[in-house]
DNA sequence: GCTTCAAGTTGTACTATACAACTAGAACGA
DNA sequence: TCGTTCTAGTTGTATAGTACAACTTGAAGC
C-alpha cells in the first residue's frame, strides 16, 4: 500500500464513521444529542463559560447556541449566572442533574468504544488513540476546537 | 497510558471529528451534502441500485431517502431506470453530470485530507489507515454498512 | 453623552429526518 | 383464479438543528 491510497482508505473510512456516528447519536442516545453531549462535556471541562465561547468554539451561530442552551436550561442540565462585572454576560454551568446526565452518556459511549474494540492489543489501541490525536490536532481551515 | 485511557482517548477524538465533519460538511461542499455524496458514492461502487437498499445501508428512512433521491434526481445527477421485470422497482444510476460532480468533490475531500495528513510517514499512514479499517469493520448494533 | 461595539434573543426559513398512511405492483395459497 | 399479504416507493405531517437578519440591552471609547 503506498502514502495515496492509504490517505484515500482514511478519507473513506473517516467519511463512513461520520455518517454512522450521525446516524446513531440520535438513536443510542435520546436523552441527549451529540451537539448537546458536546456542549455540556465543553461546560464540565472548563467549568463553565459563555454562550459566545460555545459559538465560537464549535463554529455554530449564536442563535444556534442560544436555543441549545434554552433548551438545556429547561431540561434543568445547566443553569445560567448573570456576570456581575458585565450584565450582558450570563455565565453557563452544570447543574448536579446535568453533571449526572453527562456522566451517564459518557459511559454509555465509552462502553460502545470499548465493546468495538474488544480483542485490540493494548499496544495497538495506544498507536490508534495517538493517531487520532494527531489528525484532529492538525490545523484545518474551519478550525473549530 | 492504558488501554483503559486509550479507549477513553480514541472516543473523544471520534466524537471531536464527527462533530467537525457535520459542521464543515455543508460549509466545505455546499454542492453536495455529506449525505448526498455518500449515496452517490454508493451507486458509482454497485453501479446502480434501489432505494430501498440505500435505505437499508445507510439506516435511513425510505421516505428520506425518497426524498433525496428525488431531489438527486431533480439535480440531475441521477435517473432512474424502471425494473422491466418488477415493475415496483426503480433502479438508480449515476448520469454523467453525477459521476462529474462526484469526482470533483470526492478530489476536493481527498484534497483536505491529504493536507492535514502532510508531513506523516507513509509507515504512520498506512497504520492509521489499517486501524480506521478494522474499527469500522467490526459488527455495530445499528450495522449500517 | 453619543456612537459604536458586544452578548444574547427572537423571527423566519430551510434541510434532514422519522413515522404513519397511502398507492401500486408482486407473490403466494386455498 | 382471486383474495390476502408482502414489498417498493411516495406523500402528509411533525420535529430538530441550523443559519441569517433584525432587534434589545448593556458596555466602552471618544
Amino acid at each position: 500500500m503506498t502514502a495515496e491510497t492509504a490517505i484515500e482508505t482514511i478519507q473513506r473510512e473517516m467519511t463512513i464513521f461520520a455518517r454512522r456516528a450521525r446516524a446513531s447519536a440520535g438513536r443510542m442516545h435520546p436523552e441527549l444529542s451529540l451537539v448537546s453531549y458536546t456542549l455540556l462535556g465543553h461546560l464540565e471541562e472548563k467549568g463553565g463559560c459563555r454562550a459566545t465561547d460555545l459559538a465560537a468554539h464549535y463554529a455554530l451561530d449564536k442563535s444556534t447556541v442560544s436555543r441549545q442552551v434554552a433548551a438545556l436550561e429547561r431540561a434543568g442540565l445547566i443553569e445560567r449566572r448573570l456576570d456581575p462585572e458585565d450584565h450582558r454576560v450570563q455565565v453557563l454551568h452544570l447543574t448536579e442533574a446535568g453533571e449526572e446526565i453527562l456522566a451517564q452518556v459518557t459511559r454509555s459511549r465509552r462502553a460502545a468504544f470499548r465493546e468495538r474494540l474488544t480483542g485490540w492489543p493494548e499496544e495497538d489501541l495506544i498507536r490508534f488513540a495517538a493517531y487520532l490525536e494527531r489528525y484532529n490536532a492538525s490545523p484545518s481551515d474551519a478550525d473549530s476546537d
